[in-house]
DNA sequence: ACCCCTAAATCGAACGTTCGTTATAATTCT
DNA sequence: AGAATTATAACGAACGTTCGATTTAGGGGT
């Protein structure tokens, strides 16, 4: 057996409870019994709860420390904003989890939004903007945008979309197969408008 | 002293301590204390602090119904538009703490969810997608546009503005003075893409 | 090879606190 | 008088944490 493994499984069955049911929403007992583990390991391994579910907000938010992968050394500043679309669309699909700890942070913070969160979402936005700015500056984007506005409804466009599942079910597919022509769509309206 | 005067001022009281720390993150003691009312009222009135968090709910949500008014009768498909985001905003600025119940509920929902939450998001999604389908028909809108996706493309843009505020303050003026700016902003993207 | 010792890992029980609810009696208002 | 509202206490259940005991693994002495 890994050193590790009673670790990682604390880690994994406390994301997806924490992420459906909230902080408050989940007690160690459990959660200690769906991990299949004792209950004094919580704080054995991590101090207590809270400092589980810090290590789960640690976890899921390291995927954004990758985010410098658009930068393909020689891309326009178009196709640095469909890698970034295609970037969101891949963490949201590969860890379902995600968008609630991101909202849930952003509503409602817990003590470990400004050492974890925001840092990680400062970072893809900084780094948006220089995207924007630099679509601007080479006259590829129209020069009365504000780049940081400019970011937040591109971002904004992506990331509802799966906010909004629960309530859109009914309305759309939200299955993976449709993700190339959602990217497509959504590079259309923002490119180049929804007018005719 | 109104008769439901301790009524409402519970609501408002559970309003603000629910958004800003969850169902489960409040107490009914310390609720109790807040609102300058017995404890015991609350499952006089409410039937317990499920039911008066059903009740703050409801009224959170009662503001959806009045989205008929974006359909001044002879306007444009633009200019409803452009209402809906108008009537977004104010909705934010009116109300503080909405964005908090309908974030935790689309993605940790209650047993409330599809009797209050899903029907009025529902009702304005429905509503929008006719406005975009009508702007289609009257070929003011590119005829390839998915009417739902486009609309979860518009509201996205705007929600996520207000979503967003906590990791972006040191980035743009949130004030309710760049409200006008923004609405110009955001049409322009909406309408024109970013392209120059 | 065997035993001993230690440190880490793991367990389940118990602790004191807080939870939401309910009952009761006293008080205030109409 | 009667209704509304108060404060308080009690209830069992659940909370997060802590503690002593047990198991496990490995190294050193023989």
């Amino acid at each position: 057996m890994d050193k590790n493994e009673l670790r990682n499984k604390l880690i994994s069955t406390a994301t997806q409870l924490f992420a459906e049911r909230g902080l408050n929403g989940v007690g160690i007992r459990e959660l200690s019994k769906a991990a299949g583990v004792s209950i004094s390991m919580i704080s054995y391994y991590f101090g207590g709860k809270e400092g589980l579910y810090s290590s789960v907000l640690q976890d899921q938010f390291s995927s954004f420390e990758h985010i410098e992968e658009i930068h393909k050394a020689d891309s326009e500043a178009l196709d640095k904003i469909e890698a970034y679309i295609r970037w969101i669309i891949v963490r949201h699909r590969n860890n379902p989890y995600l968008l609630r700890f991101y909202t849930s942070e952003l509503t409602n913070p817990t003590q470990y939004f400004s050492l974890i969160v925001q840092p990680a979402i400062g970072k893809v936005i900084q780094l948006l903007v220089q995207i924007i700015e630099d679509g601007i500056a080479r006259k590829k984007f129209r020069k009365d945008l504000n780049p940081v506005d400019t970011v937040l409804a591109m971002a904004g466009m992506v990331n509802y979309y799966f906010l909004s599942t629960l309530a859109t079910q009914e309305l759309i597919n939200h299955s993976p197969d449709r993700d190339e022509e959602l990217i497509r769509h959504y590079m259309d309206i923002f490119t180049k408008g929804i007018l005719s």
